[in-house]
DNA sequence: GTTCGTTATTTGTTATAACAAACATCCAAC
DNA sequence: GTTGGATGTTTGTTATAACAAATAACGAAC
């Protein structure tokens, strides 16, 4: 065997920073991909079917790799099956909607009190985004705001340098997409301080448990938009 | 419309109770559910390639519901891909090890709090397992010992009744489960008394927290083999 | 008008084949 | 012995077709 380390393909570490391994990717991961930023971003209503030959003719590929991507987003609880087989959006009852708002207490505020050791840098950037939420809220662009709400949590998350935790609050908050954009159907919150800022606050004083607790209180205070509609549309 | 519920069929409840509405099993559901206990007893060692269609001809079947099978597990986490796009057991960092730990004493922590308002039958239910844990441990035949030891905590998270959270420790435990069977390399625990017993103590009590803090007494004593062999398999 | 049975279409499921890329094998050349 | 390249195999990916079950559309009988 040769000196040099088997792992590392020929002149690995003098080639420019700039030449990345490009990614190849598959006709089914595009269509999982735009599936999955449609479902985050409330696109997709609940109880719509998602029927396999029309959605591949859509998206212009053959019915396997479509029925790979749908089957991906079953696997993953952000789509569901009905008794026919159909891939069908979920529909959140109430109990789910507590039962993931319980998680995510519990691992959000644990990335959460894991950030507090962060950079400054990172934690700037959680404050820049929620001041984009606030000059959504000033110009009553809720569309928006929805979005950048979940942007603040999931790089909060991102805070907390833990991948496995990370990916499973995203699925969350996927489950969640299609109903996101009832967030506000409670009205516009006008806390003092917002829940946000004690989290930065808490984290910029390198306080865990602050942060974990100012974590615990956004998730309690927000989200009761989606319980009114949630509550709503099992009446209806 | 007539006056019967629409969602009922004909003479839906003069049916004896026997007659349950038969499972329809595909193929890749069957594929999935074999590879996947497979994988929870721990009978595929990391680094294993899963090559598609050496297995769909093991399975008998061809090769797009193995395929589908396959990817499933990938999507949850239990199966990995390979640069080269092939199916193998995924091998767990450290890091990873110590990121599940933290998560599963978070969720099984909160279900076995939850739990402690459960049914005295179903703690009974737990007490057996733990009971058949000792006998294990006493005929040292630890390969029985490990099953347990998981279905002991699976059934610990089913009394908390929260399905979701149920979802995601179970699939913590699946990716566990190819270096399982190192639980004992630490040795034998002959703690006194036995974490689980604070457990199902704690439960028979109501008491919540007390619960919650002996899950979390077990998950950090136990699992010390795990980390010794994935410290090991560093190494090596 | 309602109900029942028939037909036609659409659905999910599975098998098979074609394709390109990666891999392994082998043999010649030095 | 090592290197280099040609070749044959195996791999993952995708498209297509066949199948059965479910659904929808339609029409006849009461």
């Amino acid at each position: 065997m040769s000196s040099a380390s088997a792992s590392e393909p020929d002149g690995g570490d003098v080639l420019p920073d700039w030449v990345r391994p490009l990614v190849k990717e598959s006709l089914s991961e595009r269509a999982y991909r735009e599936l999955r930023v449609a479902l985050m971003r409330g696109q997709l209503r609940p109880d719509t079917r998602l029927r396999l030959r029309p959605m591949s003719a859509r998206f212009g590929i053959s019915a396997t790799p479509m029925r790979e991507a749908l089957l991906r987003l079953v696997a993953e609880k952000a789509l569901a099956l009905d008794a026919r087989g159909s891939v069908v959006v979920p529909r959140l009852t109430l109990d789910q909607l507590l039962e993931i708002r319980a998680i995510r207490t519990d691992l959000e505020g644990r990335a959460a009190a894991a950030g507090a050791a962060g950079r400054a840098a990172e934690i700037d950037a959680l404050d820049a985004i929620h001041a984009r939420i606030s000059l959504c809220h000033a110009s009553r662009d809720f569309a928006r705001a929805v979005n950048l709400n979940t942007e603040f949590h999931l790089t909060l998350c991102r805070l907390g340098q833990m991948p496995i935790l990370y990916e499973i609050v995203e699925l969350l908050w996927v489950r969640c997409g299609p109903i996101l954009s009832h967030l506000y159907d409670d009205g516009v919150p006008d806390w003092e301080p917002h829940p946000h800022r004690r989290i930065i606050d808490a984290l910029r004083r390198g306080d865990p448990e602050a942060a974990r607790d100012a974590v615990r209180e956004d998730i309690e205070r927000g989200g009761r938009g989606l319980f009114a509609h949630v509550r709503a549309a099992a009446a209806g």
